[in-house]
DNA sequence: TATCAATCTGTAACCGGTTACACAGAGTTT
DNA sequence: AAACTCTGTGTAACCGGTTACAGATTGATA
């Protein structure tokens, strides 16, 4: 690989000069800009990223923290991070946390080793002084990690809200909820949403809340419980869509059908969801906007140019789809 | 940040003894070494990587670049490439292609800038020419680019055989094929497999094979178009498990019932064939594994060390579930 | 005792860029 | 004509590591 010297060499000028060509800064000539174009058309020189990083203290890198890309909220999300990303000139480090606090941990210190320049996390155990101990720019998916950092997080009870009257709406009497880990911030904000709905009514009980743990066998074995205890239940939010799509499988295991017997409505929206059959009414998170948003929010802020809004709430959707 | 120089001066020594220390080579002694350690850890020094990497030319990074991470197929491959080099202390930068040979270009020259120790890479559009330009080691994944280029492969034919028989075997009687782009490899492989086992049968006509594009709404119309001209239809094989959920959904749309109408199999075992209703019998890929094996051949081949085997050619397992 | 190998350490060059600074020449202003 | 500004360029320091090389010390061997 051709260096700048070989360049400033071969176009009779020095690398102080070249340099300016690269960059476009300070003085250079009309003619020695020519001549240095065309020494590096010559050589098909290409500056060398990490002598510039180690310099310039920044990489265009960012790192993508995600607990496990396999779970399909991210793919979407990292797709939108990285188009975005590319477009502006920024590479894409993939991690997968499992949410596992030493993991997390050991990535910090590899990102802060390779000068990443910032890092888009989703996560629900990264506390708000590892954050602070991590110098760089930081945008939070789906939780506000410590106060005044930026956050993308939706409308998570007013979509449980919406799931459950649009239930109701439907004619449905008894509605249940398969909630997500007690650990998990917007598993408690969507449970509130769907108490706000129903919790006052006459026939709520709090066995109707089942825990699942944001994946289709605890939901299965979740929905299977709540059947038998409340054979009565004609409608279920589940708080999403993998737990719905398990409280689905586990509606016809019993011998019953949905939407005709019970109704499902999900959350999240991700492309499974137009899969299925019967295909899943869901509260859709605008996934990629999320995912552009927190990579533009993040350049604006490696650029160090005010953020004018350190939080957005995006709005979420009602898809009315098969299942309800 | 701590340099090397703060640990230096901290513990009585020159740069060279600490580094002697961290990368533990050459001759330390003792008590050398312990004041090194200790003013490590007094400093919480953390050694930079840029700095390392502009000396050593090369990043502890590898590129994963895949068409495009929404594909349900690859955020497995993703998450075992990135678990099995995360524990060899390598980082994973993530590009999507969209097979668009531009994009794969400008990919290409960022690695090499960014001194990318080497490339998983899986792609139909990507020339043995560019391949060849590209200096750093490369495994290719579901296609040999070029002879004697390291990859990773399935048995695409024998699987798509395994699927034809075995809807043969459930007494279907007309099996018809969805396939996949003309110019996508294992489409090919999987349709010579469909045709040798039903090619020579007496019923047997070209119009049994519909063209997909390995996406739902192709694939819809393909089955729909495929069982209005032949109503006779009792087996599809689709080349992979989207075009087979769409198959399963034009069916339905037809007013017929899977498998009891028409049986389906598809190909790739996603976990997304579990998720739907009926579940999907497929021909299943070990993917993790082969995203496993894909790092583990690549890091060999960074250390210099002799690859034994230049093709995986990985078998696949017929595993069989409600839409058969 | 002279020679030699093994151990230990520091100086300085190097990786490939960026940029502060000094300097030179041309054109303007006073 | 002196002083000043603007433009153009090169030298060398710097980013933070690694390592070749030289020199010093120690103990063993001839």
């Amino acid at each position: 690989m051709a260096s700048i010297k070989d360049v400033a060499g071969r176009a009779g000028v020095s690398v102080a000069t070249v340099s300016r060509v690269l960059n476009d800064k300070g003085y250079v000539s009309e003619e020695s800009r020519k001549k240095v174009q065309q020494a590096i058309k010559d050589l098909n020189y290409k500056p060398n990223a990490v002598a510039r990083s180690l310099f310039n203290k920044q990489s265009k890198t960012i790192g993508l923290m995600v607990p496990d890309i396999m779970n399909p909220f991210f793919p979407e999300l990292a797709r939108a991070v990285e188009d975005t990303l590319a477009e502006l000139g920024y590479t894409v480090i993939l991690c997968n946390s499992d949410e596992d606090t030493d993991k997390e941990q050991s990535y910090l210190e590899m990102m802060m080793q390779k000068y990443v320049d910032g890092l888009i996390v989703s996560s629900n155990t990264l506390s708000a002084e590892r954050v602070k101990e991590f110098k760089m720019p930081i945008v939070s998916m789906d939780r506000e990690i410590a106060k005044g950092l930026p956050s993308i997080i939706v409308e998570n009870k007013k979509g449980a809200k919406m799931a459950v009257s649009f239930l109701k709406e439907k004619g449905r009497k008894r509605i249940a909820h398969i909630r997500g880990p007690h650990s998990v911030g917007n598993a408690i904000d969507r449970c509130e949403g769907y108490r706000e709905v129903v919790g006052g009514e006459p026939w709520f009980k709090e066995s109707y809340i089942a825990y699942g743990n944001y994946d289709m066998k605890t939901s299965i074995n979740a929905t299977i419980k709540l059947l038998k205890l409340h054979p009565e239940i004609d409608g279920i939010f589940a708080a999403n869509d993998i737990s719905a799509i398990g409280a689905i499988k586990a509606v016809h295991k019993l011998g019953k059908k949905v939407p005709e017997d019970v109704a499902i409505v999900g959350f999240d929206g991700i492309t499974l969801s137009e899969a299925t059959t019967p295909e899943l009414t869901t509260i859709a998170q605008p996934i990629y906007e999320m995912g552009e948003k927190a990579a533009k929010m993040l350049v604006e802020m490696i650029k160090q140019q005010q953020v004018e809004q350190t939080i957005y709430r995006l709005d979420v959707q009602l898809i009315e789809r098969q299942s309800t």
